[in-house]
DNA sequence: ATCGACTAGGGTAATTTGGGGG
DNA sequence: TATGTCCAAATTACCCTAGTCG
């Protein structure tokens, strides 16, 4: 998955420029790369800085690390093996991804407004909460309304919920058990990313 | 944010350098980090001593512990005269407040991830939500638990919501109908700001 | 000869994991 | 009960130096 991490090491920047870990501490030693260290003695750069220095050098930046590129996914679900086994899938499989997960309704929601993701994954069987209305206030939002949810559950396709989401104008169901390849799918079709 | 919250646990440290905490914990060791402990044997640090701590090391010191004077609010209640009223009296009194409104709990927590308020007053008598949950939920969240929450309503000083949202650990209650003197007394003390 | 990048090693830092007590 | 913390041991990642190559 992409940079949950906002500072990289060494070993990181070497990869990304494609030469060693030791050819990275000479570039700063040389004064080529602006790090700072950590109390143990580390190297660690801000990605913002070091996306600056590619810039500065006209060096090739990494798709991952190209804001433009960025897709934000936030995933919510009761279920941990759910959200352990989609968090796999989407980083094996859609590497550009920033994803964030909850377990629940009102953390989903407070992370979905500091997040502002693309797309939502949506669990229809989220106790203590109206899910139904949740589709309606996204779409109602100016700042959510163009969203792709994804609703996750709903056994019985003709269940009053599943017709109350639909209503509200949701763009995929998944059924359950969950196809994680169809997940995938699902996030590639609606966010337009090709499948790695 | 800083405001309310004047210790750091190694968790906390931990999560702001981007390591772990047994890294944070060998930094104690090493006598890198000052700390103290309580008598239950748990590391603890001053939010000033960390910050000092990060100037002396050149390390980035993370938006919310930068000192700033601004603070935000978010209001959340049902009826349109006192999210008016309310937002007039604040804006009056309160004048370098800032705030954001929400007349529902859906768009008030997707506000709330986005605001990062200091301050959140909220509609006990709020429909289709459950407001214990969501109390409780801010408390248990790493970024939104330092928050100052100020309950309105709970006509009834024994009743079940309102017990339930004491035990989760709102700050101040407003009884209805709402005083906004009271409102602004209770903010500029929680916010500590002077009255205008 | 100089410079920039790689290799190899020894020592250290950081993470991971599992267990125990508040 | 559930969460966060502390500790210890094992593993992984990293820093440094010295030496090699082109």
């Amino acid at each position: 998955m992409a940079l949950r991490r906002k500072s990289l090491s060494t070993g990181d920047i070497a990869r990304y420029c494609q030469v060693t870990p030791a050819t990275v501490v000479n570039w700063i030693k040389a004064d080529k790369l602006q790090v700072y260290t950590t109390p143990g003695g580390q190297y660690r750069m801000e990605v913002g800085d070091f996306v600056g220095f590619l810039e500065a050098n006209k060096l090739p930046i990494p798709e991952e690390l190209q804001p433009s590129n960025e897709r934000r996914v936030l995933l919510i679900d009761n279920d941990p093996e759910v959200l352990e086994r989609a968090t796999q899938a989407i980083a094996e499989h859609l590497p550009t991804v920033i994803l964030e997960e909850s377990d629940n309704g009102v953390d989903g929601l407070l992370k979905m407004g500091g997040l502002k993701p693309h797309a939502l994954v949506l669990d229809l069987n989220l106790p203590n909460i109206d899910i139904a209305e949740i589709c309606r206030r996204l779409r109602a939002s100016n700042e959510m309304r163009n969203v792709f949810i994804v609703a996750v559950g709903g056994a019985d396709a003709d269940s009053d919920i599943v017709r109350k989401v639909r209503r509200a104008g949701v763009d995929a169901f998944l059924a359950r058990p969950i196809s994680y390849d169809e997940l995938i799918r699902t996030l590639s079709r609606l966010l337009k990313l090709s499948v790695a």
